[in-house]
DNA sequence: AACTATTCCTGTGTGC
DNA sequence: TGCACACAGGAATAGT
């Protein structure tokens, strides 16, 4: 499912398909897909249709496509159409006259009658929505154009591969916190874009169990985690950009490039392959758990 | 305020 | 063959 590396990858594609073209007709055909623009699918809709697209953005797994007026980009922008993909959205640029996916939840074309840009989610985890641009507060001493980010995400902590993450303020706020570590790097108030599958392959590199209490976590051991969470998505993101090149903004994160790749996630009773030792899986909130017995031993007091 | 359980959804795979 | 059920899981929300 698509996580940081994949959303990056669709933010790429979108950004050599749809930058600087202005938007034509809209068209919301799964209501669920617009849930969160609580003013509804008609309003969703009329907001976004004759606004031009400049550089599309992203934190952790949202994405954004700031908007202007039509035929306006040299304009700041203060509205964005912001996307999350959920489980299994995906964003496709495409022949307009191609064929409706099955899980087709919205439409939209382009003025120059052009690829359109299609938004398909089979489990129907995923949305848009149309917001404003505010301030944003992990950047708010700074100056420069990039500085807004979507009004509902505006609470969401930097993720690990921007400049504005802090390591040392993630550290303390681990250790005030008393919960486990796992819990904890899927807590977008603290870390934001990593999903399960990171979050297992993270805790695996950096040998930590993923519940262990983070109040007594080293900064030693938080910079193990934090580099290996870096790591593993950089190593994603590059193998995921080979789909550049396709007409289809790809982000089907379950035919994965990366699948091959994964140390812990998925590999239930397969051999460490630093150790040899059968991985385990366990279930935590209500998902898997991916680690191995040895290199990542449960902790005497474990938090959950 | 910090923490946790519940909820949304549908296609696939498995066991009986 | 058909039915029931587990499973995949991000993040808002409600509840403690």
């Amino acid at each position: 499912m698509p996580e940081l590396p994949e959303v990056e990858v669709v933010r790429r594609g979108l950004e050599s398909w749809v930058t600087g073209r202005t938007t034509d007709v809209v068209e919301v055909l799964h209501p669920r897909a617009v849930r969160r623009h609580t003013a509804g699918a008609d309003d969703f809709a009329g907001l976004l249709t004759g606004r031009t697209v400049v550089a599309p953005r992203r934190r952790g797994k949202y994405m954004w496509l700031p908007l202007t007026e039509a035929g306006r980009p040299e304009d700041r922008p203060v509205e964005a159409l912001l996307a999350h993909l959920g489980m299994s959205g995906q964003l496709l640029v495409g022949d307009p006259g191609r064929e409706r996916e099955k899980h087709l939840r919205v439409r939209i074309t382009f003025t120059d009658g052009e690829h359109d840009l299609r938004f398909v989610d089979q489990r129907t985890f995923g949305h848009l929505m149309m917001t404003d641009l505010v301030p944003d507060p992990l950047t708010s001493g700074s100056l420069g154009p990039g500085d807004l980010v979507p009004e509902p995400i505006a609470h969401i902590a930097a993720d690990p591969l921007e400049d504005a993450f802090d390591d040392d303020a993630f550290f303390r706020a681990l250790r005030r916190r008393r919960t486990g570590i796992k819990r904890a790097l899927l807590d977008q108030s603290l870390i934001s874009g990593v999903g399960n599958i990171y979050a297992d392959e993270a805790l695996w590199r950096a040998k930590l169990h993923w519940a262990r209490p983070t109040e007594t976590l080293t900064r030693a051991e938080v910079s193990r985690v934090l580099t290996a969470a870096r790591e593993v998505m950089s190593a994603a993101l590059n193998v995921g950009g080979t789909s550049f090149d396709s007409l289809y903004v790809n982000v089907n994160g379950e035919s994965g490039y990366f699948d091959r790749s994964l140390d812990a996630y998925g590999r239930r009773d397969e051999p460490c392959r630093r150790c040899g030792t059968a991985i385990r899986r366990d279930v935590f909130m209500n998902r898997s758990s991916y680690s191995c017995p040895a290199c990542q031993p449960r902790p005497r007091r474990a938090r959950y």
